[in-house]
Order: structure tokens, then C-alpha cells, then sequence
DNA sequence: TTGTAGGCGTTATCAC
DNA sequence: GTGATAACGCCTACAA
């Protein structure tokens, strides 16, 4: 059953009677073959069941038939949710996926990203938020001669360099969503600092107010930090205020259903007493109740994007676009306030 | 900056005046080797920053360095989970991680990753539950001379391709526990049909039962299916009875948070009016209210002791242990039962 | 259109 | 202990 010893290409070449570089023209599908001894190899190929050796390939290619997704990100299902689109640009490939975690915190993080380039030479690399914004690391990998596409939330660099979202389009159509509805007192719960696509949100949030001619009120502004308790506290604060707000937009779906949470116990009906919006769209987000009006952010289709201009540098189109736009998906968090 | 034009073992060799295999033997860590050329030969090395290239030695061991983590399964978290400890088992190493996501449902699934194999030819793989329970897929790393553990809820093969947690025994040890606290009805949501893991768990609960002489109730068996929805569906059941249980144990976290909605939604106090308990210890199950007293599943551990095993094969210690024990972690949703 | 020679960077064999 | 020499399996350059 196994086959102990693989067949290489020498075998097929002997078999098919024909030079090693002839079957490596046909592997390689090259143009200037006659259709005949195409045909014989092929046939050959087929018969002994001959698997061309990767590594053999990488060692003169001096290239790896790896795409490596480099991350630094706390989120398990953010994580899953590139691996599953990358690995769909890569189905059908001779690709495979590697991972590669590092430390945004450490000092070494340009050395150990190096490192790791010039060690396993990939074919390219995915580079996910919020270490995509890190232009030194783009640059490293340019150096080293590596495809690289970052993903963000905006765009970080040449288009072929590049799979973004428009987060800050996309929440301020959600915001002017609760406008829409008759919302004034909005309130926001922000991401952590220092990061993009929290900044993107917010500045989103702010496009919807003035282009309805609110102000942003500071008091209505809550720290957080994409995490389920930083949505609770800050949901609780708000609600206590005396003049609360009729409705929250939380930068992300967590925190959004922590404010949820936080504002039930505090015996506030949702979304009668406060619509809720959030953003991600994760799966979670359907499943609490009421289901969360949330912004659907299109990772697993920006991961297969990014895949794909890696393994297709020579796609033009393909490489041309790079941006997979947010929308809005309406459930049962927003209502239009109720008269107090 | 970037080392364009790589040194090779070659230029190792030339400057230290020594042959290629020497310098191979001082990487490879050969005992039969004079300190004093060994050390000649590493400060050549560290001058002009040599580094091994793993294609060429992946082309001449037959092997590649890294490790493939394969599985078929849905839950973001556990997946993520068991990337980290893997990846913590190869910190340090030459190893890196690669991800080979399969169908279950497929009749190719044992082509797909005999294809995987022979091409990819890591050094190893984890399989991870379910996939992991497939002893045909085993046999077949092993006869492609691969090696492989497997990752499950029960001892699935000999100790040095077994990690392994106790599910069935800590589950009974969490559901003796409702007990000792005073509970007698105490309902189970179940997982998915045709699992190892969730059979485990149910068979943990029903010997709690026994020895402590309670009989199970079949009224108070629910189907789950892992997710939230089910728990939900399966808590708002088992609420609505006339007879409803004082205590609920779920196959797992999203189950049990789901029934502790569904609960709450039904007017119940938690844990006052229902006690609660799940399995896996998720981040979530901390960050509900109130928080979820659950079975700890090591994971993480479990992962990186698979690496372990995999990476250090002579490691005769490491290789026995198999067993890592899942733990009760006591938190807020359990107190003895009302008096009614 | 096809073949030959040589290289990619490492490890294994077997002398010395 | 150490070193030529030959794999490992594929690809590129150049020749025919």
C-alpha cells in the first residue's frame, strides 16, 4: 500500500523513454513540448504515480510552495477565520499553510519575522492585523525578496500589497442606520488604543454624526478594549448615567454583547430601552438574543484575496483588488427609541 | 541589511578550513568531533551568520521540518488552542507549525492526507478529535513512516501516539459534586451523536449517578450539538418542566452558557433557582454572569505534549505520559438547591 | 522540440 | 577525528 519507495522523476524519465528535463517540462506544464511525448509522459506519470518532491523543488527553486500567515492576534475565531479564507485561495494548489505567531510586545519582533523568512523562505507571507501595520515588517519582507499582503482596515500599502476593509464607511452607515431610526443620545465603545481599525471605527462613528449635524457628546464615549468584560463595564456605565444613551455602537461584537448583557441586568429591555450595534458579524453574534444588528466584516473573504495575489502574482485583476467592503446586517438589537 | 546571497555550508567550510561534513557534524551536534575543531568551526558560524537551510536538509533526510496539525473541526477556540500548545512544544526548536484542514464527510479523506503526506512529508502530525478517532488514518501514517499522535477524550492507541485527557472521570467527578452540594435532579445536554468525547462525558455522568445511587432520569436527557443554540434550546426544555431539575451538567461551555439564557430568560435565578456546570473551561465560561463553574480541559497542554512527543521521539519519559487530567473548576454557578 | 551538464545546500558512505 | 565523493530530486543554461 504504501509506496515506500517514491517514484522520481528519473523513473518516469526512463520509463517514458525521454530526458529528466522532458518531464520537467511536462510538471511544468512549459509550451514548447510536442503533443506526443506530452501525451507518453503523462501517461507514465499516471501509471507508476509519480508525485513531484517538494522539497526538491524548493531546494532549486530556492523558493517553498508555503504561504505563512503572520500574526499577532489575540482573537480565536479572527484567527480561523483568515486560516479557513487562506487555505480556501490555497484549495486545488500545490500550497500549503503555515503558521507563524509572534510578539508585538517583544523588541525582537523585526529579528525572529527575518529569521523566520530567510530559515523557511516561503513563497509568501499574510501579514494580519494589527502587525500588518508594522511598515518595517513590509519592508523586511520586500527585502527579502518575499510576496507579502497585508490585511487591515485600511489600506496599508500598493494594491497588490494590500486586502482591506472600509471600516470606517461601513460604521459610519451603521451609525447613520441608528440615526435613521430616530437615535440622538448615541453612545460608542471604543477599541484598544494604538490600532487602526478601532481608530477607523471611531472615526466612522463621528463621519455619521456630523453628516447628520450631531455633535459627539465625550460624556457618551467609553474606553474598551475588544474584550467581553471591557463591553461589559463600559455598557454599565452607560446605562447608569441619568440621561443614558438610547443607543450603543461597540467597535466590535463582543464588546457589544457584554454592553448587551450589562445593560439586562441592570433591567433594561434590548432593544426596546437600547438598540445595540456591533461590528464583526461573528457567529456569536446571531446566536445571543436579541440577535445583534452588527457590521459584517469580510475576513475570511479578504484571507482568500490575500492568498490569492500570492500564489497568482500574474493576475492582474485579481491584484488590482483590494478592497472587500463592510456592510451592514440587520437583526433584532435596533429599534427606534422609545418615547420617554 | 538583507543577506542577498546567503552563506552556505560551503563558505563555512572554506573559511574554516575544514571539509563540508565537519561543518555538518558541528550543526548536527556529532560527539565524534575534537572541541577544538568544533569550536573553530562555530566561530566561523556566528562571524558570517550561517544558517542551515532546511530545504536542503528536508531534501536529504527524506523529511521535513515541521509538524502538521490535521483536523476536521468546527470550534474556533479549541483549534486555536491547540496551535498554541503545539507551537509552544516546537518553541525554541527548528520546527514550525503547519495547518492541513480535511472533511470528515468526504469519501477522499484518506487520500486527501495520504496525498498530504507523501508530498508535504512532515516530520510529523497531530490529529486532532474527531479526526483522530479515524484508525484507519493512523495506520496510514504509520505505514507512510510518519509520525504521529493523536489527540482524543480516551487512551486511542499506545502511550507514545496518545495524548489524552479523562473526560469520563472528570465528569464524574464535577456531576458528584452537584451531588455533595445537595442536587438529585440533575439534567445532562448531551453533544453530538457518533463522538467519542461527548459519549465519554455522558457515560462520566451517568457512573456519578450510580455511585452516589441515583438513578438517571431519562426525562432529564437532552441532544445537544456543541453550539449555543442547542444549549439554549435544550435549557429552555428542561426550564419549562413541571418537574424541572435543580442542577444542569453540559457536554460543554456553549451548551451550558446557552442554558444559563434560556434560564434566564425564563425568569430564573442563577445559580439560586439552577446550578450549572459545563466542560472546557473556555474564556468565556469566566467572563459570563455568573461566572461558570466548569471542567478545565488541558488542551493546551495536551497540544504541546503531542509536539513534545513528536519533536523529541527518544524522550522515553515524555513519550509514557499520555494522560493529561481535565480538572473541576469551582466558580459562581453552582450552590445547593433552593429548598421548594 | 529535446537532451546534457551542472547546481541548489545538505547529509550519508566509506575510506583515511 | 576528518574528508572526498556521491546521493537527495528537481531546475536552469546551454547545446544539439
Amino acid at each position: 500500500m504504501a509506496s515506500d519507495s517514491k517514484p522520481t522523476i528519473n523513473d518516469v524519465a526512463r520509463i517514458a523513454e525521454v530526458s529528466k528535463k522532458t518531464v520537467s517540462r511536462v510538471i511544468n506544464k512549459s509550451p514548447l513540448l510536442s503533443e506526443k511525448t506530452r501525451e507518453r509522459v503523462e501517461q507514465v506519470i499516471a501509471d507508476i504515480g509519480y508525485v513531484p518532491n517538494p522539497q526538491a523543488r524548493a531546494l532549486a527553486l530556492r523558493r517553498n510552495f508555503v504561504i505563512a500567515a503572520i500574526h499577532d492576534n489575540p482573537n480565536a475565531q479572527f484567527l480561523v477565520n483568515v486560516q479557513q479564507g487562506i487555505l480556501e485561495g490555497l484549495a486545488g494548489s500545490d500550497f500549503n499553510l503555515m503558521v507563524k505567531p509572534v510578539d508585538r510586545n517583544s523588541p525582537n519582533i523585526t529579528d525572529d519575522i527575518r529569521d523566520f523568512l530567510v530559515r523557511q523562505r516561503p513563497y509568501g507571507v499574510v501579514l494580519l492585523p494589527p502587525v500588518s501595520e508594522n511598515d518595517e515588517i513590509a519592508r523586511l519582507c520586500d527585502d527579502l525578496g518575499c510576496r507579502y499582503v497585508r490585511m487591515g482596515s485600511v489600506r496599508l500599502d500598493e494594491a497588490e500589497h494590500t486586502v482591506s476593509s472600509n471600516d470606517r464607511e461601513a460604521v459610519c452607515e451603521a451609525v447613520s442606520y441608528l440615526i435613521e431610526k430616530g437615535h440622538q443620545r448615541i453612545a460608542i465603545i471604543e477599541g484598544p488604543k494604538g490600532f487602526t481599525s478601532p481608530q477607523e471605527r471611531r472615526a466612522g462613528f463621528e463621519e455619521a454624526l456630523h453628516s447628520a449635524g450631531l455633535k459627539l457628546d465625550e460624556a457618551l464615549v467609553r474606553p474598551g478594549s475588544y474584550t467581553f468584560e471591557s463591553g461589559v463595564a463600559a455598557g454599565q456605565s452607560l446605562v447608569e448615567m441619568a440621561d443614558r444613551p438610547t443607543a450603543i455602537f461597540a467597535c466590535n461584537d463582543e464588546m457589544a454583547i457584554g454592553a448587551m448583557i450589562a445593560a439586562r441586568r441592570s433591567g433594561l429591555l434590548i432593544p426596546e430601552d437600547l438598540s445595540i450595534v456591533g461590528f464583526d458579524d461573528t457567529p456569536l453574534s446571531s446566536h445571543v438574543w436579541p440577535s445583534l444588528t452588527t457590521v459584517h466584516w469580510p475576513i475570511v473573504d479578504m484571507a482568500r484575496t490575500a492568498a490569492l495575489k500570492l500564489i497568482a502574482p500574474d493576475d492582474v485583476e485579481a491584484n488590482a483588488r483590494w478592497l472587500l467592503p463592510s456592510v451592514l446586517i440587520e437583526r433584532s438589537s435596533v429599534v427606534p427609541p422609545a418615547a420617554r
